[in-house]
DNA sequence: CATGAATGAGGGTTCATTCAT
DNA sequence: GATGAATGAACCCTCATTCAT
């Protein structure tokens, strides 16, 4: 097999069995013989089992940054509340692989991943944040709120999504509050429309 | 040095792991020689590791919930922000303890401490909702407001706190804006008052 | 509890745990907690487990021994045809105890346990010869023979049948099989009678 | 060195190592140490340590099968003997290999080799029976006796010999008394040839 | 007579990694 | 590009034993 689809094999591998055994749980070993290779033969793509997680992640990261920016159509509020959607119904299906980008938390401060994490979420922040700008560009978001915060507290309702579901609790914080928390943000931002709010004369 | 003041020794020398190394990170031999034992001496106080882990995560969750019956002045509304602001502050003191319980779910599904911490944070969860509920009954929370919902975000916001911090971007995630998260939180969820509202000629 | 049964008491859970787990599966820390102690309190009884293995077996001998001298009625043939039909019962009953007897062969040369075992059957194949001489002095046994190798003979079909037991195939070593052995062996001692063998004239 | 090169070294070095130590004394450092490398290199070519007795106690039932198969000369009754009387002549010889089969009782009932060790001494047995139903059909053996018994008796035989040289008290078993024993057998199935009973007039 | 606390030695096993082939 | 063989470090855990109490 040629290198480049090798690589991508590994770390397809690597994610599905992240989402299964958790970061500590993927050990060499297990990748290799769900790849069909033996452990050494990671050695001649990878540098190290560090290297393979760090691609990982990268491409965990890219993907959920493609959904951002997959949701093109409608107004940003209505941008952010489908992206907010997708997310539900990505943790609610079986593709474990939106966990497994959580998973790498989970790594503990030894496997030096936390680091890329932090970098990579804030990334992620900032595309939720410019989605915030373009509706205080346009006067469908309340200007003079912090697209920061916004942003934050969308991928805190993501976060908590993940976690619940991490920890086995969904069946208590189901996609119904889930929605709930994130109708909460988005009425809070939204700027007021001639409708909504008639002009008191 | 008799057996429960070694217990306990042995307890919050782990939880100082654990805060620092992670789960996985945190070996029998690091606990016992931080404790200042051999490792077969910690088998003379636990039937295994996981014991050990388990009974560590467990004085961590009595702790935050200890956390939660200390606030005890105030009107519930109050008492919920208080709540909020300790933990902030708890996080950004160098007190990791807090981060400790975030870490075990970084053990990875296979140490099977997961799900105990589920069962636990659902205790938590309870907890808030109860204040929640006292404060629909004296009329300072608004009525007909799911209170788990309530609990659930103001849990969610204590998490994204725990994990900006382990993620090492506090920067961005700061006690400010955490504490505009809270307000969010509890203004939508204030009953309105006689002065807040005047009465519209 | 006195010292004496305190010993005894050891002894016989000793024994039993021998039967069930074999002599390198017998750890103190099994035998402490079947008899309600703690491990050093086996120390204030015996100097060391080596011991305390040498003492159950010291007792096993000479329970057997006891079994020999038992069987007091009837001709030195029939005595031996008893003692042989008594281990057979022993061995197919639920009684263990027997097969102990044979684990500490399985001790495994490094427990220091075989050579004790060694002499202690010397002795108890010298019982056997001393009823196979009787038989010799009065005219019932045939004269000549070495009564030392019938006592080998008996206690090799004994053998066979415990380690039979001890390996899962009694069922193709049943007690039919090892009384064929017993009678082979009897057969071929037994002194010609008058009635069995009539002058030919 | 190559792998199958490897394995056999591992097997006899542990077949030396058994016979030396028992089972419960043939650990992996021993077995890793007398190979000369390291105790995870031995995973490298078996399981775990069960596999690699389970592999030697295969090796030494075949050895003793093939001593059986290598006898082909002679009547079966001759060749029984001489099956005999190798058996004798390995136990007086150094070569402890035929006492380490033996061993593998002495694993103790928590190794899990006594099964297998049954099942594959049933087998034995019955290539000695098989022997015993060439002569039969021939005529030098008395027909209507079970060919299964006289298998037991012969590996009762040989058994004593192995565990006589276990106790250490081959002194008192020695050659000439496990010949008169194997005679006694032989001769008790022996068919009555022309010679040896004349014709009575 | 017994305990509770601890130890040193060693058990089997898994891991990431290296290197010659 | 991949393998097979091996390593060193570390893992959790159990053992028999000791000693102050």
């Amino acid at each position: 097999m040629r290198s480049p689809e090798r690589r991508e094999q590994i770390v397809e591998t690597t994610l599905a069995l992240v989402a299964k055994y958790g970061v500590p749980g993927t050990t060499l070993t297990r990748i290799a013989s769900a790849v069909g290779v033996t452990t050494p033969a990671l050695y001649a793509h990878f540098a190290n089992r560090r290297e393979i997680l760090l691609e990982a992640l990268e491409v965990l990261i890219r993907r959920r940054s493609t959904a951002h920016h997959l949701v093109t159509e409608g107004a940003p509020l209505e941008r952010l509340r489908e992206i907010g959607h997708r997310h539900s119904e990505l943790v609610a299906s079986d593709d474990t692989s939106v966990l497994a980008l959580f998973e790498f938390i989970a790594a503990g401060p030894e496997e030096g991943l936390r680091e890329t994490l932090g970098e990579r979420h804030l990334g992620l922040l900032d595309e939720l944040a410019r989605i915030v700008e373009e509706g205080q560009e346009d006067g469908t978001i309340i200007r003079g709120l912090d697209p920061q915060q916004i942003a934050w507290m969308m991928v805190s309702r993501a976060w908590t999504e993940d976690i619940a579901a991490l920890m086995g609790i969904s069946h208590a914080w189901n996609q119904e509050r889930s929605n709930q928390m994130l109708e909460l943000i988005l009425d809070s931002i939204a700027a007021p429309t001639r409708e909504e709010t008639p002009p008191t004369e």
